[in-house]
Order: structure tokens, then C-alpha cells, then sequence
DNA sequence: AATAAAAATAAGTTATCAATCACTTTCAGG
DNA sequence: CCTGAAAGTGATTGATAACTTATTTTTATT
């Protein structure tokens, strides 16, 4: 929670203000996120939003961009080290688990946006996310199919799909039952059964 | 598609105005749904919503009910044959996922519902939808586990949360690419990885 | 200390949408 | 074929929320 000062540089603004929508979010659903109430938390006039975005959704393309960095600066720095590959897997997938259970809003930002059917600035931002995101996975699935940990007959699309989904299961389960946290104590064995489904059998 | 026909009786206008916003939701986000398309998809004015249903999102309300009975007599018949318990379950992940590509909007408001943090009556009826179905699912994974079909040494919780995940990530590919019907192509090959995740190894 | 630029505000405007109500049209039963 | 009940409508209302503009307050520079 960032403090509440008034008269801030332009850039610590806008910062502020994608903070301050993040931990709305965290609390409500998107839809009922205002201009008003993004300006209250941060104890200033609605109108002072539009001095610094010339739109609402210029905010949202703020915050997902803001998400998308973080997100993957968080995965990559856990696929780093090491060359056992379902290690590094194991570490992206806690990092995934445990970015989440930090803002938990984010979900529910992604969900909203999973709505919009036709192609919104937001929505382009997303896909850059989940493609850059599943590149990484794949890169891993592929190294450790070379490194003999993965049975060579898994479809490494299948694979990056069922990790993706494997997040989400936890993810929903912490949304429906309000307690995020929820997730971080089920993500070690989700994992395991993961990795149950791809290892190479002995 | 129900044909626009006025001065239905008033149960029939009932049903009519569920599919009405079904069909809506395939096409829409469920946000930009307003009683006024809902009235115009079936040629009526707005107005004449309201003559049945005190509510908005009473309207909500019965279209959520109708998904929940719906899927659920879909996923048991496809449970329902069969003494295999992974066939069974294999059966119910393809009707699940062919549910949902009948009708896309589905997906989208169930998402809509989970972004919503207090307790709506409409969540209420999720909340119901989900347990059932995670009974079937975890029943289905006991007789799995007594046949010994299923390795003993794999949670029963886990695995249904994973199974849940498996069909969600399928989703999130179908929305996200906007073509849902990648969702059935893959689902086999998806489950297919599910089952190595709990079967016994040989 | 003076002042210009930047940040914030108060008080609007406009559009949208759920909900209401007085009134009209249609239908079904005797 | 008549009539009362049920289904539907047009016009309106009140609330809400994004966005605007004219004005004030603060900060930073010289």
C-alpha cells in the first residue's frame, strides 16, 4: 500500500495509480473498479485520474502491462538456474503460484478480459503475455525431453497446455473458496502430479 | 436459435429469455449484456422483461440454474456406463468439453461470477455446480483407485483439482484463440496426459 | 521572493441502463 | 362473440459513471 501523498510527479502518478487499481482489484471485481473509487484510494478527486490518462482503459492497459513485466520477470528469474529441467519447471510453476496469491486481483483482471470477445488494446497485452509465457514453458518441456526426463512420446503443446491448466485449477479453487492462499499449500503436490504425467516411466 | 414469436405464456417466455441471453453470452461479454439486446433478441422491448423477472439478475439467476442442471445430466449419463472408472472419467472430461463448445458463452459467465468477491446468489449456485461435479469426479477417481486402475499413493484432491484444471486450460486456449472448437480437437490428447498423471505404472 | 509550470479540484455534462407505470393488444373460456 | 386475464409497449425516471472545463493549489527554478 503505497502511501497516500498528494502533488506527485507525473511518472510516480501513474505508478501510483496501477498499484492502487491492483489492490482494488485484489478486493472487488474489475467491473466495479471506478475512476472514483481508484482516485479515493489514493485520497484524491476523480478528475485528477484523467490528468493523467486520457482514458479509463488506458488505465487497464497500464496495469496488464505492469502485470505481464513483473509475471515474467518473476518465471524467468525461477527457470534460471540449474540444468535439471523439471526443476526449473517445478520453480516456475511456485513462482506462477506465488505471484498470484500476492496480487490476488490479477486473476480476476485476466478473467475479465478472457470475456471481451472482440480484440481490446488490454486483450493484446494478454496474448503477448500467454505467448511469451508458453514459449517458456515449451523451451523447458523441449530441454528436458533432450536431457531423457521426458518421455519423448509427450505432444509438448499438450504439455505446456496441461501446466497452464494446472495453474488454473489451483487458481479457481482459491477464487471460489476466498482464500487464496489456499493455493500455495496445493501447489507442491498439483505439481508432482504434473510431473507425474510427462516423466519418462522407469 | 428459438423463433421470435410473441405473447408466449409466461413460462415459455421464461425459457426462451435464458436462451436468449445464452446466446448472447456465445457473442458478448457478459457486462455489455443489457435487458434491452436480451428483449431485442427475442423482438420484444425491454420493458417486457421485467414482466418476468423482477430482476436483472433474477434473469442471471435462472440462466445459471439452467447451465448447472444442464452440464450436470450431461457429465453423468457420460459417467453412467461401464465399469472402466478412467473410461468413465475420460467420458465425462468429453462431454464437459463439448458442453462448452455447444455453448460458449458459459465459460464467460463463469468467469463473470468468480471476479465477484461477496457471496450473490448466482455464486451460490456455482458453489453448488462445482461441489456436485467434484463429487462425481472424486467417486469416479475411488472406484478408479479401488479397480487399481489408479496409483493408491495419488490424492484424491488433487487429482480432481488437476482433472478441473485440465478442462480450464482447454477453455482458456478456446477463448483466448477464439475458436472454440480447438477445444474438442485437443481434449483427447489432453485427457490422454491426465491418465498418465494417476494411472498405475506398469 | 516571484513566477511559471505542473498537479489537483469542484462542479458540471452526457450517455447508458435498470426499473416503473399507465395504457394497449392478444388470447382463451364460457 | 364477449370479457377478463395475461402479455406486451412507450414514455419516463433515477442512478451511476466516464469524461470536461474553468479554477485553485503546490512545487520547483531563478
Amino acid at each position: 500500500m503505497t502511501k497516500a501523498t498528494k502533488y506527485l510527479p507525473a511518472y510516480k502518478r501513474r505508478q501510483a495509480t496501477v498499484q492502487a487499481t491492483l489492490e482494488l482489484a485484489a478486493k472487488h471485481a474489475p467491473t466495479e473498479i471506478t475512476t472514483a473509487k481508484i482516485a479515493a484510494r489514493m485520497g484524491m478527486s476523480q478528475a485528477a485520474v484523467f490528468r493523467h490518462f486520457s482514458t479509463k482503459s488506458a488505465v487497464w492497459e497500464e496495469v496488464m502491462r505492469w502485470v505481464a513485466r513483473e509475471l515474467m520477470e518473476q518465471v524467468q528469474q525461477a527457470a534460471a538456474p540449474g540444468p535439471p529441467a523439471l526443476n526449473a519447471l517445478e520453480a516456475v510453476f511456485l513462482a506462477h503460484v506465488a505471484f498470484v496469491a500476492q496480487y490476488p486481483g490479477v486473476p480476476r483482471i485476466l478473467f475479465a478480459e478472457l470475456q471481451q470477445v472482440s480484440p481490446t488494446p488490454v486483450r493484446e497485452i494478454v496474448w503477448e503475455l500467454v505467448r511469451d509465457y508458453g514459449l517458456l514453458v515449451a523451451s523447458l518441456l523441449e530441454r528436458g525431453r533432450q536431457s531423457g526426463e521426458i518421455d519423448s512420446s509427450i505432444s509438448t503443446e499438450t504439455a505446456s497446455s496441461m501446466f497452464l491448466g494446472a495453474v488454473q485449477g489451483l487458481i479457481i479453487k482459491g477464487l471460489l473458496s476466498c482464500d487464496m492462499d489456499i493455493m500455495t499449500r496445493s501447489a507442491p503436490a498439483t505439481y508432482a502430479l504434473f510431473r507425474r504425467s510427462i516423466e519418462l516411466k522407469q
